[in-house]
DNA sequence: CATTAGATCGTCT
DNA sequence: GACGATCTAATGA
């Protein structure tokens, strides 16, 4: 076990930032994570897959903390996000890009399209790829092999924007529910100076 | 570097 | 039946 269950039992608001830096690692490839997204439950966040309730596909959203969300886009990408909030709450951080830090070369045979190292990992589906994450693994405990997480004991330095890819009316953009850490090569180049605005909550 | 189109299918309405 | 929490290749400045 390498964190504690009560990190993740907060809001992912709050988590965000101090996940940032942690170590995600999975069959042989560590990533550090340099940016995520939160999506808070339920009825709240127009953006969220929890958006309009439970439904199977977004079930482990409402699972407990620090275990694993997978999901299927586009016809042909998989997404990891990290469960946050207590057990019944759907809230959770979408883990957008990080950087290679353990196993690159398995990382780069997983990414043949990739030209760079800085690529492996930039980007929610190349970073799932990189990873060799499956969508049979919804739900896994992150704390528990194959997976491990550990996460970071001081808070990094951060800056905070709107979240990307989010569309639709309510505008699930409106928040700075975006993290990462400035100066990251690895961090999605989509809306790179973005403007800062208040958070609501 | 910036913008754009096409790919492709599970999930929910 | 419509639409994605996206990526890549291609094209133009």
């Amino acid at each position: 076990m390498t964190f504690d269950r009560a990190f993740f039992e907060r809001s992912a608001l709050d988590v965000g930032p101090s996940l940032l830096g942690a170590i995600l690692t999975h069959h042989g490839v560590s990533v550090r994570i340099t940016e995520v997204e939160a999506y808070i439950g339920d009825g709240v966040d127009p953006g969220s897959h929890a958006f309009r309730g439970r439904t199977r596909r977004n079930s482990s959203l409402y699972g407990p903390p620090g275990h694993l969300y997978a999901y299927f886009t586009y016809g042909m990408h998989t997404c990891a996000n990290i469960v946050c909030a207590p057990e019944g709450t759907a809230s959770g951080l979408l883990v957008r890009a990080g950087t290679v830090v353990d196993g690159i070369e398995l990382a780069r045979s997983r990414r043949l399209t990739s030209r760079t190292d800085d690529d492996l990992a930039r980007g929610p589906a190349r970073l799932t790829v990189a990873l060799g994450i499956h969508l049979a693994e919804d739900g896994s405990d992150l704390n528990q092999p194959p997976f491990d997480l550990v996460v970071p004991s001081s808070q990094a330095d951060y800056r905070t924007g709107p979240r990307t890819g989010i569309s639709g009316p309510g505008g699930g953009a409106a928040y700075p529910w975006r993290f990462w850490i400035p100066g990251e090569r690895s961090v999605s180049p989509y809306k790179k100076s973005p403007k800062v605005e208040q958070n609501p909550l």
